[in-house]
DNA sequence: CAAATAAAGGACAATTTTGTCCGAAATAAC
DNA sequence: GTTATTTCGGACAAAATTGTCCTTTATTTG
């Protein structure tokens, strides 16, 4: 009758303007340690997946990439586990994190995946997304994880449901 | 020696502000089919595809798609082919494509996933956000298929390399 | 040194997205 | 009506992303 079932199939349920899951994890997880770290804790693994709502194993690789890139720090054993030292912590922007998890192939590309894309040889939306992605490259590179830690630490923002 | 292999595993090539593939052919898909009909022409998947740079059958589905949501117009046989009427190419947004193809939780979501995250329940990164995903938002819905076709049809843009 | 604890990392599994193949259905031309 | 052409749509396959399991390695404590 109605033409409920038509055009049903979804193709992608992505977001725009998103990140992986891998970098939310990322973004999510160093948020957390750093808000600790502002508070002399160290934390763990377990306590951090917890926190953050994810899967522990998948966050244990996340957590593993951003020790090798030096975004945090990790120790093992007992009394083991991750922090942020405070004075890295204004240092530590936003787009770090991305590229550290994703890659920095971030900014580069076009919004309608050309390897050739530019000014003078723009795809359709070149330019309807030209101020767009400039204004988040931006907000990435200008966001410190001391901002969001603060913001964390103090109640103002959260990290589940 | 050198930290080369350090911290070299990248997790998804994802970029930010994108589409899924299958809305990038569908936009591109659409572009060009608008800017033949500008010119009376119905076209060919095969003509789509090899135009557009995609491959054929993906790009059959998301033209079925984008038929079956009214966006697109498609008929069978020898001289059968695609096509968009002019006078509907100022209603179509890019919003509409979008939509049709990726479902609409577009602009919902939250940068980090949270399913509660709004502007008294923010999550660290909510603010940050707001601004760059309302332009995006406003950026799709204003940005008509003739607006995209024109430029094409007139040499001005390109969707292939 | 032994035991306990926590991260590192390799191998593998599930899910989602992207992409392919092929027969069915519709339509135009002869 | 038969044939050729083109989209439709179901089933399947490949690749990428997300997620799990389990052993090894490092470190602290007794």
């Amino acid at each position: 009758m109605s033409e409920n079932k038509i055009g049903s199939y979804i193709f992608a349920v992505n977001y725009l303007v998103v990140f992986s899951k891998a970098c939310e994890y990322g973004i999510k997880a160093t948020t957390y340690i750093a808000s600790q770290s502002l508070e002399e804790r160290r934390v763990s693994l377990k306590s951090i997946a917890e926190e953050i709502d994810s899967p522990v194993a998948f966050t244990a690789k996340i957590l593993q990439t951003l020790a090798r890139n030096k975004i945090i720090d990790s120790s093992k054993g007992p009394t083991g586990g991750f922090l942020i030292e405070k004075k890295k912590m204004d240092e530590i922007k936003l787009s770090q994190i991305v590229s550290a998890i994703d890659g920095d192939n971030i900014y580069k590309g076009c919004g309608l995946g050309l390897s050739e894309c530019n000014a003078s040889r723009p795809c359709p939306v070149h330019h309807h997304f030209a101020k767009i992605r400039n204004d988040l490259r931006k907000m990435l590179e200008n966001t410190s994880i001391n901002e969001l830690a603060s913001g964390l630490e103090v109640g103002l923002t959260y990290l589940k449901r």
